[in-house]
DNA sequence: CCATTATATACGCCTTGACAGATATATCTT
DNA sequence: AAGATATATCTGTCAAGGCGTATATAATGG
């Protein structure tokens, strides 16, 4: 039976755009592989509640996770339609210039060099650069 | 009483642009100003939905209202916030791409060129072209 | 002033999704 | 197999917001 591809979904994507939670954990994603300890460590939220958030993404196409032992990593997957993609580059490209996210970066960057300090992440795979896609 | 500028929302321009007939709306909406009835005429919805829409997108700030007589002339307002700016204008190209954009945008312009075709927009206001705003 | 037209808001119903807290699942360690 | 750890899902509660229908408001024309 024929299984035409599904229409793009803007309105959907929005829609997983529109709370600050799953903003802050793109923002942590952007450009990088990472681990949910870290975004539960950073963000300072409850555990069930990052991981909500990071299924919502997921079903609605915006990340993919990859298992590794116990630890999951989440990365942004870039839409395939072009002004989904575009969409989706602009909402990264606008964090640059927000506090919040500024000042969510700043302390994944310190986790980074020192995982000791944070309790939470000792032993924690650490984030992975990627390549962005954006051309 | 210092009123501090209010920081924009990113997630709540999102939660306004999470709808697709109100992505249809900013749709017609785009480089023109255009009456309520257009609208209504055009998508083909309830006239107290076509308005509880655009008033969401109203205190959104995504969109603002002029009167003129019996009509309510809607356009786009540009957030002056950068990141939001830019992210409207990818919406807003990524509808260049959609099928039902570009009908709707047909269905405008021929409601625009034989107004008494349309029994709902007979002396109504046409639609007016603005400058886009996106240097 | 009354009727008509254009638009907005109110009401009631229903679904989605946010949250906290409890619990389930997967993996590793011993 | 029995913890321990990392993550996911379930449960119940609540608020936001979608819809249709009814009604309110604003402007215009007799």
């Amino acid at each position: 039976m024929r299984r035409s591809k599904k229409p793009f979904d803007l309105a959907r994507m929005f829609a997983a755009l529109a709370d600050p939670t799953r903003l802050r954990l793109l923002n942590l994603m952007d450009g990088r592989e990472i681990c949910v300890c870290y975004f539960v460590e950073i963000l300072k939220q409850s555990q069930p509640k990052i991981s909500r958030h990071l299924a919502y993404l997921r079903n609605a196409g915006i990340v993919s996770a990859r298992r590794e032992g116990k630890w999951m990593h989440y990365r942004i997957e870039r839409p395939e339609d072009t002004g989904g993609a575009a969409v989706l580059d602009a909402a990264l490209r606008s964090f640059k210039g927000n506090r919040q996210m500024q000042a969510d970066l700043a302390v994944l960057r310190k986790a980074c060099c020192e995982p000791r300090g944070l309790v939470m992440l000792q032993g924690a795979p650490a984030p992975v650069p990627m390549a962005t896609g954006v051309a």
